[in-house]
DNA sequence: GCCT
DNA sequence: CAGTACG
DNA sequence: AGGCCGTTACTG
């Protein structure tokens, strides 16, 4: 038995590291190998020796159903039939990809069918769901009326079909459809226009140009007549004990694919091996041992080339021949065999195992809902993503984030787990490869889908406690209420960056580049939460001082880009966000929070351009009929316009929340605040500047509107200052920038100048 | 091809 | 970068 | 109308 100490728990739940084995090849040790197995595993044994598995569930089988399940495949032999000559159809154009997996899932489920289809009710069968779409419906219709589909019989002796299907499996018929020749549709294509059309013409244009075929196409050439045997349970079995032999005592060796579902015989053989340290170079290392041994005989894929890898992985050809002499009355082990052996660190092992464990379509069903979630899932791990478009309009993954910690603190050591934290039922095994698995996550989609956003699944951030300002604008808000009464007001900010040039074009005159020279977020009161000098790594080539009123001292001051873009984000995660322009302050930030959050003023369908173009300048004057911008931009000043801009029409733009995340998320978030909340809660100093606070609550008595909200705005973040304003030179400290240029900012130079009671007398 |  | 393979 | 798996991984 190789166990991994620390890895916990084997698949299956309890014990034993799935298929492992002894390591030295001796005929007691391999009597004795499956000896090892666990739960899960003599659970697939025993399905395999059993009656044919179940491959559905009982919902809508009667006791026919379950009597002729021995010989399932020939039930529907002839729709079968009809089928497949369209999925060998599609399966030969590179243009159909997606009719082709929908074939191809539609002869899967023909081949598992318990039951004959007789009728079009059958269709309606929780089973037949992939049948019972509109188009293929229609077809089932018509095989059921005339016994036959007229498109497949037209298409199924299709010469360019045929032709390319031979292409692209070499000619070897049967097993799962696709042989892994390395010739794909588009190669197949190529070949098929330069006039190959039959395998004898192919295996002629083999042997007559070396060229002809790439290194791997020709390994899987030479021996597509063994690959295209099956491998017995027995074989798998030896040649998993043979690679246990090349890993470190400690590693876990398991046998996955169809042999862990209990298939008696696999197409090829897959082992996950799970060991700690650099596993590419232990992937290197076992490889060149067996190579050495004559075990291994071909190679199609080996990590070696890629130092650093999350896992190393190789795969080729073997053969246990060298290593078992033949002996009379036993099976000799000539044939070769289609390996891969996959190397992971413990703590991708379950990741490792869901992957490999399961069907290409539940994979590829978890990694969607995974991803419907606001998850990326991998063999490699978990991670937050948001998708949508960029600002080329093409759908991707916008942002990742770092790989997610298990929540239970266990380190992902079981797949249950990874299951739990996506809010999914455990799936089991048998039902991962035979559409009851993905029937299953379709549905969970579908419930978490027409799901309203729950008050739980919204969240606020904190502000960061390291800033003053943004400190005593926190103590103001907390305790935030629930998003749902409050989110119109706390769940949104405002952001504005600026940026100098850095870099030098072609012309020599610099500002190639943009760089982050100042941050600001503000509230949706318009509070500052945020407003920072950024020091700029690169030498500065164009401040652009016109526009951003920056100099070299400004940007001395700053802080560094990574904490600016901390701070940034901090305030900005799970709310709305609005801004001007989003797309280049993200761009410099290398943030790109999901487009339901984001309201950028510069494309409101409820803000109408007007003759002066829809700048924020020129939108702030229409709608607010205020002026801004009048000499250099204040990324304050800006955040704040475009806040108001979102204001004046929020009721129409955001009539009811938008979803802002997962409970998931939600929870840490909740429990960051809290913290946060109790570490402010000792007092920020305040106090200094009281009396020029005082003036500016007066002048706040008296005005209106915009008016008000900023004396308001300057008389909080006077008071909340950590230190007594007493010179011009203060204001020009970034946690005042919000006073800005006008009245409020010539009232404190006075005040600090002739005291307070004489610009009161005056005014 | 199916689904939203 | 396109093509291909893996489950 | 447009997404449909993966910061998968390798080859040429």
């Amino acid at each position: 038995m190789r166990h991994v100490v620390g890895l916990g728990e084997g698949r299956g739940g309890a014990g034993g590291g799935g298929a492992s084995f002894s390591g030295f090849l001796s005929p007691a040790k391999v009597e004795h190998s499956t000896l090892g197995e666990s739960p899960a595993m003599k659970r697939a044994r025993v399905a395999a020796t059993g009656p044919k598995a179940e491959f559905f569930d009982d919902a809508g089988l009667d006791d026919g159903d379950v009597a002729l399940a021995g010989k399932v495949g020939s039930l529907n032999g002839e729709l079968l039939a009809e089928f497949e000559s369209l999925l060998a159809f599609y399966a030969s154009k590179k243009t159909e990809p997606w009719r082709e997996r929908q074939y191809r899932k539609i002869v899967a489920v023909l081949k598992n069918l318990p039951f004959r289809i007789t009728c079009l009710e059958d269709l309606n069968r929780p089973q037949c769901a992939v049948l019972n779409g509109g188009h293929t419906r229609t077809r089932v219709e018509e095989f059921l009326r005339r016994g036959k589909i007229q498109l497949a019989q037209n298409l199924q002796n299709d010469p360019r079909t045929v032709a390319i299907s031979m292409l692209m499996n070499f000619g070897v018929q049967g097993g799962k459809g696709k042989y892994g020749s390395y010739v794909g549709t588009s190669t197949a294509e190529k070949w098929y226009d330069s006039g190959i059309t039959t395998l004898p013409q192919l295996q002629h244009r083999i042997e007559s140009d070396p060229t002809f075929l790439t290194h791997n196409q020709r390994v899987m050439w030479d021996f597509r007549s063994d690959f295209s045997q099956r491998v017995p349970r027995r074989e798998v079995e030896l040649i998993a004990d043979v690679i246990a032999g090349v890993f470190p005592s400690s590693s876990v060796v398991e046998v996955m694919g169809s042999y862990s579902r209990g298939a008696p015989d696999c197409g090829d053989i897959d082992l996950l091996v799970t060991c700690h340290g650099d596993v590419g170079r232990r992937c290197s290392e076992a490889v060149e041992a067996l190579t050495k041994a004559q075990f291994i005989t071909a190679t199609l894929r080996d990590s070696h080339h890629a130092p650093g890898a999350h896992s190393g992985q190789w795969m080729g050809g073997c053969r246990l021949a060298s290593l078992v002499p033949a002996r009379p009355g036993f099976a000799d082990y000539t044939l070769h065999r289609r390996l891969d052996i996959k190397v992971y660190p413990p703590k991708f092992r379950a990741f490792a195992q869901l992957y490999f464990g399961s069907g290409q379509e539940f994979n590829r069903a978890i990694r969607l809902f995974a991803t419907r979630q606001g998850y990326t899932l991998s063999d490699q791990g978990l991670r937050r993503a948001t998708r949508g478009k960029n600002e080329k309009g093409e759908y991707g993954t916008l942002w990742e984030g770092p790989l997610l910690e298990d929540p239970s603190g266990c380190n992902w050591t079981t797949e249950a787990s990874i299951f739990e934290f996506l809010g999914l039922p455990f799936i089991p095994l048998e039902d991962r490869d035979n559409g009851i698995g993905v029937a299953r996550l379709e549905a969970m989609a579908r419930a978490q889908a027409t799901k309203p956003a729950a008050e739980e699944d919204c969240f606020i951030v904190p502000t960061d406690p390291r800033s003053v300002v943004a400190a005593a604008n926190l103590q103001r808000l907390a305790p935030l209420p629930s998003l749902a009464e409050g989110w119109r007001s706390n769940g949104i900010v405002a952001l504005d960056c600026e940026f100098v040039g850095v870099g030098r074009n072609t012309s020599g005159i610099g500002g190639e580049r943009n760089a982050l020279a100042r941050a600001s977020v503000v509230s949706y009161s318009g509070d500052v939460l945020l407003d920072t000098f950024v020091k700029v790594e690169e030498p500065v080539t164009d401040f652009r001082i016109h526009v951003t009123g920056l100099t070299q001292a400004n940007l001395d001051q700053g802080i560094s880009f990574q904490e600016a873009r901390d701070h940034v984000i901090r305030l900005l995660e799970g709310r709305v966000v609005v801004g001007h322009s989003l797309a280049h302050d993200f761009k410099v930030l290398n943030y790109h929070p999901p487009a339901v959050l984001l309201r950028d003023t510069s494309s409101c369908p409820h803000l109408r351009p007007g003759d002066k173009g829809k700048s924020l300048k020129a939108l702030s004057e229409q709608h607010l009929g205020v002026k801004i911008q009048d000499g250099t931009h204040c990324s304050v000043e800006d955040a704040r316009a475009a806040l108001y801009l979102y204001r004046s029409v929020q009721d129409l733009w955001d009539p009811t929340p938008p979803v802002l995340g997962t409970s998931a998320k939600a929870e840490a978030l909740d429990k960051h605040l809290t913290e946060a909340a109790e570490n402010m809660a000792a007092p920020v100093a305040t106090g200094h500047n009281e009396p020029l606070a005082q003036h500016f609550d007066r002048l706040a008595a008296r005005s209106h509107h915009y008016a008000k909200d900023h004396y308001v705005r300057v008389s909080r973040t006077l008071r909340s200052l950590p230190y007594h304003l007493q010179s011009p030179k203060d204001l020009l400290r970034p946690e005042l920038r919000c006073v800005g240029r006008g009245k409020a900012h010539a009232d404190i130079v006075r005040m600090l100048h002739e005291g307070v009671n004489e610009v009161n007398k005056g005014a």
